[in-house]
Parts: structure tokens; C-alpha cells; sequence
DNA sequence: CTGAAAGCGCTAACAC
DNA sequence: GTGTTAGCGCTTTCAG
């Protein structure tokens, strides 16, 4: 792959202004140390000629690395390709490079990807999809991001509160309060859950939702059938096929995110258990397609692009010395996978 | 932004190595002028230091420039985010980054992303989504791809035909052929087509492959009701709401991507129209929901994940002196959404 | 086949 | 304030 491009550099610029390449450097970097009448001509004078910095050059010589490194479970999960759009819009408007890659979900994977987009010297790192419960699995990959950040690189996570890093935090407890407080208020007392891989963080906290919901009535958090499988579509046909097999009286089901529920929903739609009238199902997320399923799927709507948005911003922003987060909100959204148990 | 990354250079490996700089340099480019003997234990040094090169470098240097530039009409539109999978795999696999952006189907606005992505010293640039079928709008895109190519740049494209470059291209009009004879031989006579944006290719040619089933059958292609709304599920919606209002006795919607279809499957479901029985119903492109819906959809699958591996994997081939020609192969998928039509 | 040296285009000290 | 200059780390002629 050899090298083209415009053949237009700076020093053009400098000379066709009539100032030197320092100046010419400090005007468009909007680098203090010239008056604001030449800094204004020369942006004036590239804008006409139509120059555009080479990020390369600049990188090389000291200046801001102009990419970011965005790591995601998978772009083609709508989840991760809603924060992606994100992520891509802001970096568009500062004219920053994208650089995407797969996490799997698994710890040690993602760990090698961020390896190499530090090697590949990204200024930033945005790290999206759930944290793991245990310690010692992300301990190295904040040791990673840590001396990473040490060396003057910029990271935001989303969704992951163990890196000691900038956060944008879904509201994973609150959320799943939510539904919980959603379904018992309809009149469920046979709840199940559809949970993702055991050990994902998200997983643990929209659990800890739906169970002080059950607390907050006085119900008995350890009587609820709680399935961990893939978090994914075909875990959630294997969590509902487990739940009817083992917990027939159960009325609703609680799927950790939407991508589940579309797995239990397809699981009863098959068995031809109508929803709502026998089986109440919630998922979490509301991707896209999720007011399309049929029944139209009730679940907690978590501001997605917006997450992206914040966690690039996050980062750009000057580093503080501890952590930021932001918290996102939620939104229960009542659709028609829900409604009172059957008789 | 400052510049992190790991410290090590080429002269650390070449030096450990015990060779010139030009030698590790030549040995890890796999450039001719060593010998294997030497070369390999070069790499050897290398990979035992855990040497990155730094691309700003090599890139400024002339050597490859390792980045490519995607442009999709959305990433979170799910035929784009499949598409963008593909890419980034391949990408992936060759240490290439991506810098990914959209086009929002404007064709200007499309042209700006393509001068940035020059501007910003891409080596390879990929384009999917649809075409224009205005000569003069594809010109100017054109010019600038051509100059690209003529400064070393490779460019391939998804889904076009008009631009002279290397291509994938989808089966649109075999689709459309498809999707119209499955209609028919179920016996409707009164199909409606709910066609995306007028002026894109993509639309024109599904269109052609229906028209030319309703030919081979001797029926007149011009009675056929045509609405031409966003390619979206929000054009979907006015088209079904259109073609409801204008074409009472319609008993089949062939809506010209999965995007539409969904639109008119909750117009329908929202007048409680039941599909298939009342209404047939077909999309384009099977979308990984397009299953999942209900009733569930039946429609022509694209290998949008294929697609871009095939983008990539032609970008990256030695140029040749015309453009390379991809078709993808389509496969009906039948689900439930269509039926024989109703008495 | 290998090494020395000249840049690639830009930023950042360092002078003036 | 503005200009001069020395690199950033790599590839690539050009010598040997």
C-alpha cells in the first residue's frame, strides 16, 4: 500500500502567507505565541489552498496523536454499534481517526487488542462492553491502561467501574429496579431471570437491581430462579428453554438485555406461549429493533449514543487526577411483552 | 492529546540483533536485499522485544500507509454494521486501522468524508451502500477516486457500479427477480413496492429484478404500484401507509430492503392487518433480526459480513488494469411473512 | 547482501 | 512575536 494523499504541506502554507513554517505550525495549532492577526490569516490562507495536516507528521513529531482506539464486544451487536455511532460522531467533529476492534468478551483478548492499539500509539482508548467480576482478570488490563495513561495516553471506559479510569456508567442497578418493581407491581410473584455470562460485571449489577426490588416487598431474593448462559440471543433461548423445564409456574422473565429477550421471546413464540397473557418478558437496552419484536418489547432504555459520545469527550477532556464518572439514566419503557400474570 | 506508546525503535531490534538499521528495517518490511538467514532472526529479535513498528513513522517514511477508510451510510444501521465487521476482521488480521465515517447517503456530504479520508493519508479507501443514478453525481466522487488511485491509493466499493474501481456487488437485481417469483407463484397479482429513495441504484436495480419476474409472466410491469419513500423504517412506514390508501386491493408489499420492510410490518400490525394472511410481506438483505421479527420475515440474504471481508481482501490485491467485478450471491429466505393471498 | 545517510512533514525547543 | 533548527522513527536511495 504506498503513500498518497495531497501534496500540500505546511511549509506551502507558510510561504504563500509569508511567514515561516514555526508560525505557520503554531497559527493552525492554535498554539499561543503569535498575534491573532497573523494566526488568523494564515487559518485563512490554508483553509483557501485547502490544506490539510498530515496526521502522520504531526504524530510523529511530538504532537497530538490524532487517533482513538475503540474496543467493543462486536460492531454488528446493535448495542456496541449505537455507542460506536457515538464514539465515530465526536470524533468526526475533531477530526480524530477511529480505530475499531473486537473484544469477544473474552478478558484475554481484549487485553492483546489494547496491546496493540497502544503499539499503534492511539492517544486515546475507549473501552465499551461489561468489566468482570474477578480481581485478577482485570487487574492486568488496568495495569495496562495505567502505565498507558502514565505515558500521557487518554482512556474512558463504558460500562466498567474496577479500571480506576474515566467512566461513562450505565445505570445497571437502577435499571434493573426497574423492571423488577415493573413486573411485581403488575401482579408477578413468579419471576426468573435470564442472566448473561456469570463473572460479567453488567450481569451482576442489573441482578443486584432486580433482586433489592424483590427485597423492597419483602419477597425472598433467594427463591428466584436465576439462569446464566451467553449473553447473547441463543443464551437467552437456552436460559427460557431451562426456566419453562424447571420453573413451569413461572409468569415472567427477566432477560439482562435485549438481545436475550429476543432469545426468549423466539423460545416462546415457538412453544406458542402467548406473551403477555402467559408469560410476561422484559429485556434491558432497548436496541432499535427492540419496539419491533412482536410483542413489542418492554425494557429499560439506556441512552446509547450518548454513551459513546460522553466517553470520547470524557476523555478528551484535560486528565484529572482520580477518576471521573458520569452516570447515564434510564428510561423503563413500557411496551406490550408485559402485563398482569395469568390466572 | 500527547504521544504515548512503547519506547522501543527499530534501532533497539537492529542493534540487539547486531545489523544496521536498514536490515532490521528491510527484514521486518519483508523487502528483498537480505538474507532469509539474517532476516529471521531479525524478526526473531523483534518479536522476542515485542517491537511494534510506530505506523506515523513508517507512513511518514513512504512506506505503507496502514490505515483504511471506511465509508458507510451509518454504523448503526445493521446492513452497515455487518459490513463494518467484515472490514474490521480482515483489517484485523493485516494490522491495518480503520477509520470509519459516514456518508448519511448524500452524496456531497459523502464526497467531503472521501476528500478528509485523502486528506488524512488513507492508503486504501472502501465505500458501501448505494450508488446514485445521476451520472453527474457520481462524476466528481469519481474524479477524486480516480486521482486517489493514480497516486497509489486503492479504493474498492460495495454495492456500486459506476465508479470505475474495484467492486463487490450485491445480487440486487437476481434478489429483486426472486423475491417477485416467490410472490407470484404463491399466486398474488396485486404486489406494491415499497421502494427506498429514488435515485439510488440499489433501488433501481431490485426494482429491475421485479419488474422482470412480473415479465417472465407475462404480466405489465407498468401497472405495478411504486412508492418511493426513505430507504428506512421510516419510509417504510409512509410507504405502507401510501400504498394502503391508493392500492386498497394490494395483497403483497415488497419492501426493497429490511429496513422498510419493518416499517410496514408496524403499520400493519398497527392496523391490525394480519400478516401473512391478509398481507404478504418481503424485505431485502436479511438483517440479523430480520428472523426474529414477527411473523418473522422472509426475505433475499445478502453476505453483508462476506461483503466487506471481499472489499478489503480486493483493496488490498495488486492493482490491475480494470476493475475487478465480486458478485456476492443472494439466497430467498422464506419465513413467515408471506403466504398465498387471501381470498 | 549490507551499511550509511538523506529525507518524509511536522512540532517544539531555542534563538532573535 | 516570530524565525531557525533539531529531531520524531522509519524507509529508501546510494555506496560499498
Amino acid at each position: 500500500m504506498p503513500k498518497p494523499g495531497s501534496r500540500l504541506r505546511l511549509v506551502d502554507v507558510a510561504e504563500a502567507a509569508g511567514v515561516s513554517l514555526a508560525t505557520a505550525s503554531r497559527s493552525l495549532t492554535g498554539r499561543d505565541g503569535v498575534s491573532e492577526e497573523v494566526a488568523s490569516r494564515v487559518r485563512q490562507v490554508a483553509a483557501s489552498l485547502g490544506y490539510v495536516v498530515n496526521p502522520y507528521a504531526r504524530t510523529l513529531a511530538g504532537g497530538a496523536s490524532s487517533s482513538v482506539g475503540l474496543v467493543v464486544h462486536q460492531v454488528d451487536d446493535p448495542y456496541f454499534s449505537e455507542i460506536a455511532g457515538g464514539v465515530i460522531q465526536v470524533a468526526g467533529e475533531q477530526g480524530l481517526m477511529v480505530q475499531i476492534c473486537h473484544s469477544g468478551r473474552d478478558p484475554h483478548y481484549e487485553l492483546r487488542q489494547i496491546r496493540h492499539l497502544i503499539a499503534q500509539r492511539v492517544g486515546v482508548i475507549i473501552i465499551a462492553g461489561s468489566g468482570y467480576d474477578d480481581p485478577r482478570t482485570e487487574a492486568e488490563t488496568k495495569a495496562e491502561l495505567t502505565a498507558f495513561q502514565n505515558l500521557g495516553g487518554r482512556v474512558a471506559v463504558i460500562g466498567r467501574h474496577a479500571l480506576g479510569v474515566d467512566a461513562v456508567l450505565p445505570d445497571n442497578e437502577a435499571g434493573g429496579f426497574a423492571l423488577g418493581a415493573h413486573l411485581l407491581s403488575l401482579g408477578h410473584r413468579h419471576l426468573a431471570v435470564a442472566a448473561g455470562t456469570g463473572g460479567l460485571t453488567t450481569v451482576t449489577d442489573r441482578m443486584a437491581g432486580v433482586l433489592r426490588a424483590l427485597r423492597s416487598l419483602g419477597l425472598d431474593p433467594s427463591s428466584l430462579p436465576v439462569v446464566h448462559t451467553d449473553f447473547t440471543r441463543d443464551g437467552g433461548c437456552r436460559a427460557a428453554e431451562q426456566i419453562l423445564r424447571d420453573h413451569p409456574d413461572t409468569t415472567a422473565i427477566i432477560a439482562l438485555n435485549d438481545a436475550m429477550a429476543m432469545g426468549v421471546l423466539s423460545v416462546l413464540r415457538g412453544l406458542k406461549i402467548s406473551v403477555p397473557k402467559k408469560m410476561s418478558v422484559v429485556g434491558f437496552d432497548d436496541v432499535s429493533v427492540a419496539a419491533d419484536l412482536a410483542p413489542s418489547l418492554t425494557t429499560v432504555r439506556l441512552p446509547m449514543t450518548d454513551m459513546g459520545r460522553m466517553a470520547l469527550e470524557l476523555a478528551l477532556k484535560p486528565p484529572s487526577t482520580r477518576a471521573r464518572r458520569r452516570s447515564t439514566g434510564h428510561t423503563l419503557v413500557v411496551r406490550d411483552s408485559t402485563g398482569p400474570p395469568r390466572r
